[in-house]
Parts: C-alpha cells; sequence; structure tokens
DNA sequence: CGACACACCTGGATGC
DNA sequence: TGCATCCAGGTGTGTC
C-alpha cells in the first residue's frame, strides 16, 4: 500500500529503530527483485552505522557512511523491524540484522521492490529525471501550468507522471482532481492556471493529511497489525464506481485511463 | 521530447 | 469445491 504518505509514515517509523544502529549481517532469501538485490548490501553495508533516512518520491535511502541503500516498496512490499527470533514467512525476502538483536525485514509478495545501492557522492540514476516534490517550496500551480501548455495526455496522467511531481500515485491523482474539480481526462493543456493553483493547493492538502493519518501505523514496525485505516472512510471517489458523490449524490463513474482505473463524478468535475 | 502499451509478479475477489 | 478470469497502491522500458 504504499504512496508517499506510506513511504513517509515507513521512513518516520524506521528512524527511530534504525539510525544509530550498526546493520552486522545482511540475509537475502530471494535477490530477485524488481531488479537484483544490489551486491552493495552483502558485500558494504555489514558493519556500517545508519546515520539518516531519507525520503525522495516514494524512495528510501538509508544513508551510511559507506553508501546508502535505496528502497523502494513497489506496490506491495513493506519494511517492519522485528526480534530477529521471529521466523520469516513467506515473501520476507530480505533481513538486515542490527546490533541490538532485531532485524529489519522486506516483505514484498510482488517483488516490484528494489534494494538497490547509491554510492558515496553520487545520485542513483533512478532519482535523475523525478519532479519536485509536492510538499516542497518547487511545487506549485504555477509550475504545473508552465509545464503542461503543449500537453495532450489526460491531466490524471500528467499528475502522476513522476517527472512531473513525484509521490502522486493512482488514489491520490484521483483525490486531488475530484478535490480539485477538474475532470481526469481532460487534457493537462486544457487546465487553467487558476484551476492549477487548486490542484496543487489539493495535492499538498490530501498528501500532507493522509501523512498525518499515516502517524497512527507507526507502532506496526515492531507489532504488525492492521492496515493504516484511513483511505477506506476518508476516500471521496477513489474505489467507489457506483456510490454516491459525497458533494452532490450523483454517482461515481470509473473509467481506465492509461491502464489504470480512474474514477470521478461527472457533475463535480469537469 | 511526448504519448502510449507493456512488462514485471503474486494473491484476493469474483464468477461459473 | 475447483478453476478461470480480472484486478490491485508503481514505474522502467520500448516503440512510434
Amino acid at each position: 500500500m504504499p504512496e508517499l504518505p506510506e513511504v513517509e509514515t515507513t521512513r518516520r517509523g524506521l528512524y527511530p529503530h534504525l539510525v544509530g544502529r550498526r546493520v552486522t549481517d545482511v540475509v537475502v532469501r530471494r535477490a530477485k527483485l524488481r531488479w537484483p538485490v544490489a551486491e552493495e548490501l552483502q558485500t558494504v553495508l555489514p558493519g556500517q552505522v545508519v546515520n539518516a533516512i531519507e525520503r525522495r518520491a516514494k524512495y528510501l535511502l538509508v544513508h551510511t557512511a559507506a553508501g546508502s541503500p535505496l528502497l523502494h516498496l513497489g506496490m506491495s512490499g513493506s519494511l517492519r523491524v522485528l526480534p530477529a527470533a521471529v521466523k520469516p514467512e513467506l515473501h520476507d525476502h530480505v533481513d538486515w540484522c542490527l546490533d541490538n538483536g532485531h532485524v529489519l525485514r522486506f516483505n514484498d509478495p510482488r517483488r516490484f521492490g528494489c534494494q538497490l545501492w547509491q554510492a558515496p557522492g553520487t545520485l542513483h540514476p533512478l532519482l535523475q529525471d523525478l519532479g519536485p516534490e509536492p510538499l516542497g517550496d518547487d511545487f506549485s500551480g504555477r509550475y504545473l501550468w508552465n509545464l503542461s501548455r503543449a500537453r495532450k495526455a489526460a491531466v490524471k496522467l500528467f499528475l502522476m507522471d513522476q517527472r512531473v511531481v513525484v509521490g502522486v500515485g493512482n488514489i491520490y491523482a484521483a483525490e486531488a482532481l475530484y478535490a480539485a474539480g477538474i475532470h481526469p481526462a481532460r487534457a493537462a493543456g486544457k487546465v487553467s492556471a487558476e484551476r492549477y493553483d487548486r490542484l496543487a493547493a489539493e495535492v499538498r492538502r490530501i498528501l500532507a493529511y493522509a501523512i498525518e493519518r499515516g502517524g497512527t501505523t507507526l507502532r506496526d514496525f515492531i507489532s504488525p497489525d492492521g492496515q493504516p485505516g484511513y483511505f477506506e472512510q476518508e476516500l471521496f471517489v477513489y474505489g467507489r464506481a457506483g456510490e454516491p458523490c459525497r458533494l452532490c449524490g450523483g454517482a461515481v463513474r470509473s473509467v481506465t485511463l492509461g491502464q489504470r482505473s480512474t474514477f470521478y463524478c461527472a457533475r463535480c468535475q469537469r
């Protein structure tokens, strides 16, 4: 369930358990993730102390003096810190053994995630073409408007393009467009500056709110429990095809855009 | 470049 | 109950 809020929640949850800890060993049970687990995870990481955990887009960078593991959770990945004695289960692909008797355990049924390596002083190629952080100062309605002028693609696909802005996945793209009153299939180049201002504001508001709500799942990193509960109740359109729009009562519709399900209200979004 | 289809993988829900 | 089909929160890659 990793969209940007979940990745940020993961970062915050891992921070107190990892920073200052030494990695003593790395156990790879299944190396074949989206890409093979980087060799450096086993040849360089053991012995290193974690200095910080950074999030860039939906990636996590675990900084050490010798380099930084670059992690992505894909569609189904999760990271937890557990006592080393807890037996690994199906799809627990990688363990980082820590110097306090715990392990950082990576579980990912679909294996779309990855564990790569960024050498000190370099920027990993996967991070090179990313757009601005949606919660940062470089992201604004004006920025979106400027970049979109010649674009014919649907505004939803534009918003989900990680070169345009990072971190907006299928759920939050639908929710932000709904909140901004913009039809997801509208050509990106035909959205006005004013409406992009609204859209940028809604993206920020919704992501920030979700991160705030994600905070309640921090305990999961020690004792796994249920899923974060914020979305089911708080989504306005995502996954609600056929159900009434919470504002106008009209039926929420579903269409496919860019091979992804897209939900919207035809009355509230133009 | 931009736009788009496809690929990667497993599991859960649904339908017959 | 068993089996086929469809769908899922991401994103790099290849083609036009």
